[in-house]
DNA sequence: GTAGACCTTAGAGTTCCATCTAAGTCAAGC
DNA sequence: GCTTGACTTAGATGGAACTCTAAGGTCTAC
């Protein structure tokens, strides 16, 4: 059984986003101990997990919650679970094929910067690269 | 000479997001006519563009707008700008990589659930495909 | 038995980006 | 000259996803 700073550790996340996403209704299969603190058993990290995979794809709490919701109603709604997998995959790859397609622009300026001006020169070493992730 | 509206049906943004924009300071290079109303030309298109291309590929707007800093500073900076665009294409390559691994635990998922359960049956047909982008 | 580290909660605050409201200006058509 | 409609502004509001604060409970070690 892991504490909720294991999890933050384990998962990247920070232990006021677990707290958040169980407020949420994410992690309605966490269970306490005698004190009342969250306990987090290898299943429920495969699980969260899963919610930072379908996060980080673009998909909305509200809407992993109704993955959740489904999920703790029990193995009948499998075939709607799949149905919202395969939606999500179509998402991911709608989003690659976007993002190649901007690609395509940032190269062409990139040629257009390299074409109107020497190779490396640089005024401003100090630019760091985008954070955005 | 496009006006607000004409934009907003060009480049696919409400004409609140483009005022939000100009008020950030992300279209310093818009002119106004007589009346104080904003006229875009076709290289402002271009520019805007550009703009929802970052964008859309994670670029923060106030990262966005250091760009269009440098390209009102004039030729000198086409070398910084070179940068920040080559960094940005690092970016993007990333959350390629990124969705492409995580599409692989999606893909995964999918398999799990086809296993568990008959080919194509499915109780909840109303489930629409998310409308995450 | 108390200090320190950990946890709990409710709820406030923050950031980012966008959207809307209210009040007003301007130009064209009737 | 008045209505209509598109524009302007400043500033309020919204929502998503955190992030933090304050006040307090519990366990362990000394």
């Amino acid at each position: 059984m892991y504490s909720i700073k294991d999890v933050s550790r384990l998962c990247g996340l920070s232990a006021y986003t677990i707290r958040f996403y169980d407020k949420e209704g994410l992690l309605p299969f966490v269970t306490r101990n005698g004190s009342g603190n969250r306990q987090f058993s290898e299943s429920d990290l495969d699980m969260i997990r899963l919610i930072c995979c379908l996060k980080n794809t673009g998909m909305q709490l509200k809407e992993i919650k109704r993955y959740i919701d489904l999920f703790m109603e029990g193995d009948h709604t499998i075939p709607c679970r799949k149905q919202m997998m395969v939606g999500h995959r179509a998402s991911i790859l709608r989003q690659i094929g976007e993002l190649q397609k901007q690609l395509g622009v940032i190269e062409t300026k990139i040629a257009f910067y390299e074409a109107a001006n020497g190779a490396d020169s640089c005024c401003c070493l100090k630019t760091e690269a985008p954070k955005e992730k």
